[in-house]
DNA sequence: ATTTGTGCAAAACCTTTGCACTGGG
DNA sequence: CCCAGTGCAAAGGTTTTGCACAAAT
């Protein structure tokens, strides 16, 4: 298991080719978020490390994760944004999300409902009872050419 | 627009029917919620009713969505849970969550991919440019036997 | 009258930030 | 050496909670 490709003498060569400087602390979170791949949360990566590493802190692990985001050796699973919302219509629906404006807006299409409904009908999942799913579409509201990111709220 | 369905009489009988006290700030809330789809927050709504009901608490907001939710009358729009939480895998890729531990567990299946890819390819948006798009399968890990429903975390 | 809902303020929670210190290049 | 990275503690922002008061059945 040592050499399935996030020993630390791997990973230290992806920090340096991105430019960035090793770090005990770095290749510990690093190993640990490629090695047990259950999508944590800052949290949950200092839980795990914690014990055989007390003096790394919260706040660097926050701070790496975003470094490592930043470089491309990892990825944030974004929800819609942190805040919790509501939507009254209570059927299945997917939505489309405007990462400009933060608009959620619905979105039905019968082809798309179809064909996913039959997907799920059909598919087996093993070890899985499967209740629900919710497809996000992410884009922007309008044409490529207003290409502006702001990263606004409320 | 008066009777659009979310007039105060209609919204009192659906509060009613679910034995919920109908109250002045249920129904102000509530009718927000409808007459704006704008998958709002709790705080989105407060913004927008403060002005008219200046006495109703953002307390009052998050506690009458949650009782909407619970009734049945509104739907939180679920992200994987409050944290965010990060991958090391940074190509697409769909994601199972469980319900009851709140593991998130990545899938991949071809023919999944290559529906969607293919429907995305053929699909014109109006006014609505795609990036990328995220599928969440909600569920339970093993089988419907074992349906306690958990809210934990960590 | 009783029970449920509301408003306030405080607490809890998660995440970010400022700054002095440390350590890698 | 120098600058980027780290740790601590404090601040920031969002959501929840406890409790006394108010309102609905």
């Amino acid at each position: 298991m040592a050499n399935k490709n996030f020993d630390f003498q791997s990973l230290k060569v992806k920090l340096a080719e991105r430019g960035l400087k090793v770090t005990s602390q770095r290749l510990v979170i690093f190993q640990c978020l490629l090695k047990y791949n259950e999508h944590p949360s800052a949290e949950m990566i200092f839980e795990r490390i914690k014990d055989d590493h007390p003096s790394i802190s919260l706040a660097t692990v926050y701070k790496t994760l975003d470094t490592l985001v930043e470089a491309g050796l990892a990825k944030k699973i974004e929800s819609w944004d942190a805040l919790k919302r509501f939507d009254a219509k209570t059927e299945q629906h997917t939505h489309l999300f405007c990462i400009n404006t933060n608009e959620i807006i619905d979105f039905e299409d019968a082809e798309l409902s179809g064909l996913l409904e039959e997907y799920f009908k059909r598919k087996e999942f093993k070890n899985f009872t499967v209740t629900d799913f919710q497809l996000q579409i992410n884009g922007q509201i309008g044409d490529k050419s207003k290409s502006i990111k702001l990263k606004q709220l409320k």
